[in-house]
RNA sequence: CGGGGUGUGGCGCAGCCCGGUAGCGCACCUGCCUUGGGAGCAGGUGGUCGGAGGUUCAAAUCCUCUCACCCCGACCA
């Protein structure tokens, strides 16, 4: 490709929107370009690099059996109202109605879709197991995307789905896609990145991991262990470093006067919050429901939804605390009308004596010891606290250190919970009729692109691993006037072309400064340069990507020099 | 959805407080000149100032409404 002709202008100046640098440098490089709010457009470099990608996916995904399918972003509103999913999921389903008054939705994902292209065509275990995948177009309403294309609306997925007779069958090939899944991000050119145990929420069912991109621009939380464990805030599991203090006191009550938060009160009484027991009231489609937790603790919603095996959760209001008989700012476990509520009692307060309030305005209790008085209230004890820093790790006792990462894919151990509604389903050796078991896999290509930027660029631009580049080669002349840098330029292009490398010639009169900068903005693995300096002495110039250094080589030796460093590059990304 | 902010040529911005009919840098076009890290000189093209309404002799500027986009938070299958 010759760069006179080729449409995506590099920029000098960042995008003011930009604060991630995979954002500025796809949006400098010309790569992207925004249309709407997490709405972009790829322009030819973006789009090679896309295609580079997504052609790693492929082979990876067909290296495993995988079977490429195309399956529509437009869905009638049926399948999804069969999953249930129509309703459950919120305004991120992004619906609209067609000519004939009829709902449609753009596809989010595709386990409705997947699960109905299937399950008229395959009826028997013979047929089974079986993947499909495919990589098209997602699109999910996003309350806030951010971040170029780190968090998007519209994005393309490479999304996979397993169907199988029986779950060690499932388990057997969800752990060959986590190899899969591991090969092709190593391939990708990722360099810290980490599978995490995850929470499978509304996909359902059961095992789940997340691939996390180590980053600390990322979004989301993750704890991690020198012994290996790695999970994410949501399924965490740190056990708490401090010993709990018990008191083998009596409960007695003490005058807060218009303290109310655990901060307050830990100051007026000279203790700290851990010493604290607190009351957190939610609502829910099964009722209210009360968590009695350390006053240093936040509630981990995600595991106290799957303690009570419910999907909505949200804070009450006063109204509602006091309908139970508690008293907001002074609440207690104590004294409630039970058939009113459930009370969830926390790991963090099961052991030890705390300060709760009284529920009576501004008193509060001291000595309260769950272990002794809690004795006669109904609750169910579980582990709903959020992990922190410093706790100690579920597996191997050290203290978790925390992270943050981005999410460039994700694997689900779906069960039934798709083919059961939806009626996926087979005969069995003994001619009885089952559900086929599932499970899902995603990665999201947009975002890994930009993943892979922040994993591998310099101040001036992108550094593209030689498997993902948009360019192998860039060739710059300096100078076009010089007639024979131009001759040399244009042989040593085509020569190029004829071997199969995948050149961008900078054929502009630019400056060497400006077609520098170009450069390192578009990131290509390896510079060759033409000018007079060099010719003189019949040589050109080879450069890598983030090195300083370069070497001459003779003209004629140049085509098997850049054949041999290609080689070596993509080789270290083999495995 | 809550909080904050910004909309002025392709990009980045000034002008707005204190109304007088739009300016700077980059990019782009022409010519000269220059060629190893975003050169220089000269001359040009391009904007009904996000939109609608209002106040006024006069609105980028003041008022009202509205739309879009960004940041922080909530959410995230």
């Amino acid at each position: 490709m010759r760069m006179s002709h080729f449409v995506g202008k590099q920029l000098k100046e960042d995008p003011k929107d930009a604060q991630m640098v995979s954002h500025k440098f796809l949006i400098r490089g010309g790569y992207i370009r925004q249309l709407s709010t997490g709405i972009y457009s790829f322009l030819p470099l973006g789009f090679r690099v896309k295609m580079k990608i997504e052609e790693i996916i492929r082979e990876a995904m067909n290296a495993v059996g995988g079977q490429e399918v195309v399956m529509p972003v437009v869905h009638p509103a049926d399948i999804w109202k069969e999953t249930g999913r129509f309703d459950a999921i919120d305004e991120s389903l992004l619906r609209f109605k067609d000519r004939s008054d009829k709902d449609h939705v753009l596809a989010m994902t595709h386990e409705e879709a997947a699960v109905h292209l299937v399950r008229n065509d395959v009826n028997s275990y013979k047929q089974l197991p079986f993947m499909i995948y495919q990589i098209q177009t997602k699109f999910r309403d996003e309350a806030r995307s951010r971040g170029g294309l780190i968090r998007v609306r519209e994005f393309t997925m490479k999304d996979a789905y397993s169907f199988h007779s029986g779950s060690a069958c499932l388990e057997e090939f969800y752990a060959v896609m986590h190899e899969a899944y591991m090969r092709i991000f190593k391939r990708s050119g990722l360099k810290n990145f980490i599978s995490v145990q995850s929470d499978s929420g509304i996909m359902g069912g059961g095992v789940s991991h997340e691939f996390m991109s180590v980053n600390p621009a990322g979004e989301d939380t993750l704890f991690l262990c020198e012994c290996g464990y790695n999970a994410n805030r949501e399924i965490a599991d740190g056990r708490l470093p401090q010993k709990a203090v018990q008191s083998d006191r009596p409960l007695e009550e003490v005058a807060t006067p218009g303290k109310k938060t655990i901060q307050d009160v830990s100051e007026f009484l000279k203790i700290t919050p851990r010493e604290t027991a607190k009351c957190v009231f939610y609502t829910s489609e099964k009722g209210l429901i009360l968590v009695v937790i350390r006053g240093d603790r936040e509630v981990n919603e995600t595991r106290l939804k799957t303690h009570l095996q419910i999907e909505k959760l949200s804070y009450a209001d006063d109204e509602t605390i006091r309908n139970c008989g508690a008293v907001p700012g002074y609440a207690s476990p104590l004294g409630l009308d039970n058939d009113k509520i459930s009370i969830v009692l926390d790991s963090s307060v099961a052991e030890g004596s705390y300060v709760c309030g009284a529920n009576k305005e501004n008193t509060h209790i001291k000595h309260f010891t769950p272990s002794r008085d809690m004795k006669e209230v109904p609750h169910t004890e579980a582990s709903v606290y959020t992990t922190m820093e410093g706790d100690l790790c579920p597996e191997c006792g050290k203290p978790l250190s925390m992270a943050r990462g981005i999410e460039i894919g994700n694997i689900f151990q779906l069960g039934t919970k798709y083919s059961a509604p939806m009626k996926a389903l087979f005969l069995d050796e003994k001619g009885e009729s089952r559900e086929m078991i599932m499970a899902s896999y995603g990665i999201g290509v947009g975002r890994l692109m930009a993943t892979i930027i922040e994993d591998n660029h310099d101040d001036y631009g992108p550094i593209w691993p030689a498997a993902v580049a948009p360019f192998t080669v860039h060739l710059n002349a300096l100078n076009l006037k010089e007639e024979e840098v131009r001759k040399t330029a244009e042989a040593l292009y085509e020569t190029f072309i004829q071997n199969g490398i995948e050149v961008l010639f900078d054929d502009r009169d630019e400056r060497p400064g400006s077609q520098f900068s170009d450069a390192d903005l578009i990131g290509a693995p390896l510079r060759v340069i033409v000018s007079m300096r060099n010719l003189e002495k019949g040589e050109v110039e080879i450069k890598r990507r983030g090195e300083k250094t370069s070497t001459t080589v003779p003209v004629n030796e140049s085509l098997s020099k850049v054949k041999g460093l290609l080689a070596e590059l993509l080789s270290s990304s083999e495995i």
